[in-house]
DNA sequence: AAGATTTGACCAGC
DNA sequence: GCTGGTCAAATCTT
């Protein structure tokens, strides 16, 4: 196809590179003239007036590398956007694998011991809404939390959508928390009602970082075992129903949850009804790995160039129109 | 019309 | 009584 010939993620570290070289070039070239600068001291303060046209020109070529780039991450989302419709690219696995090597953090694996919903939940129609009586009693006493993780939002985008995870989420609350800055989300599985799937999740931004979600998983999808499962992706994996759930415990610290294939098993599910536009399971996978690409070198970029470890937005936001 | 989100209220646990 | 989790009516989106 026309987009195995851009072998984007070979393009894209070259870019990256050409841009860090600039501007290590220009930094250099800024270094020597801050020495030459004290240097020539005592000649006339008009010198000093020259600094900043020179570092202008010294930065010139990065910003030049820098607009190219930028256009190749454009182009490069677009590819990402339209590799929905292409079979798994490990080079692609590969690079987010790579960019993502601070990104999930998984930071706890309590007991699987899922609560036993025997309460009304998952029939949760089945409470007559026209009566008076009162609401079945709620039991959280075993609903434990299966993993936390920690996923980075995207940085261009919607930002405020919690990142995709490859499952199809209904929101249901959203609760100020005690000492957070930020409301908690609460997401159960859109199958809940098909097939009394008991996933939930609760998605809150962190206080200290708020590029950063704290995600909570409750519960285990039963809905994967159903055809309607985001599982018929495919794949050159060994598995055409890959999903987190066919993984090892143990794998999920090394495929981090934000770039798990099963992100790439929804691609192409189609809005569907809804509200598509802003749901946690409105934009394709896809989108979000481009967000998550383009902020990961953001991020390099901002690291390379100084200690500023700032997570404003660095590229234009040429996404924003799609 | 169907399904999703929003949001105030309700409920359980501590 | 406080807090967090959930419900469900209202509203929105497609």
């Amino acid at each position: 196809m026309a987009n195995q010939q851009l072998q984007p993620p070979h393009m894209l570290c070259l870019s990256i590179d050409e841009v860090m070289k600039a501007f290590n070039g220009a930094k250099e070239k800024l270094l020597m003239m801050m020495v030459s600068s004290q240097q020539q001291d005592h000649q006339s303060i008009t010198t000093s007036s020259h600094v900043p046209m020179l570092m202008m020109s010294a930065t010139h070529d990065a910003m030049q590398q820098y607009a190219t780039t930028t256009s190749t991450l454009s182009r490069y989302e677009d590819h990402l956007f339209q590799m929905q419709q292409l079979p798994f690219n490990a080079d692609i696995q590969q690079l987010r694998y790579y960019n993502n090597s601070s990104g999930t953090l998984k930071i706890g694996e309590g007991d699987v011991d899922r609560s036993v919903r025997s309460k009304s939940e998952g029939n949760v129609h089945g409470i007559n809404k026209a009566s008076s009586s009162p609401r079945p009693k709620k039991s959280r006493k075993n609903e434990s939390v299966k993993e936390t993780m920690m996923v980075p939002a995207p940085l261009v985008g919607n930002t405020e959508i919690p990142p995709d995870d490859g499952f199809t989420w209904r929101k249901y609350g959203q609760k100020e928390i005690l000492g957070s800055k930020y409301p908690r989300s609460y997401y159960r599985c859109t199958h809940q009602k098909l097939y009394g799937c008991p996933a939930k999740k609760q998605v809150q931004r962190l206080d200290h970082n708020p590029n950063m979600f704290e995600v909570k998983l409750r519960g285990e999808h039963t809905c994967h075992m159903s055809s309607t499962a985001p599982s018929s992706f495919p794949i050159t994996q060994s598995s055409n129903t890959f999903s987190p759930h066919h993984l090892p415990a143990s794998s999920t610290t090394s495929l981090p949850g934000w770039l798990s294939s099963a992100n790439l098993n929804t691609l192409g599910g189609g809005g569907g009804a809804g509200a598509g536009g802003s749901s946690s399971s409105g934009p394709s996978a896809s989108k979000y790995d481009a967000d998550y690409l383009v902020a990961d070198l953001a991020d390099a970029m901002f690291n390379s160039g100084s200690s500023n470890n700032s997570m404003e937005p660095f590229f234009p936001s040429s996404k924003e129109d799609k």
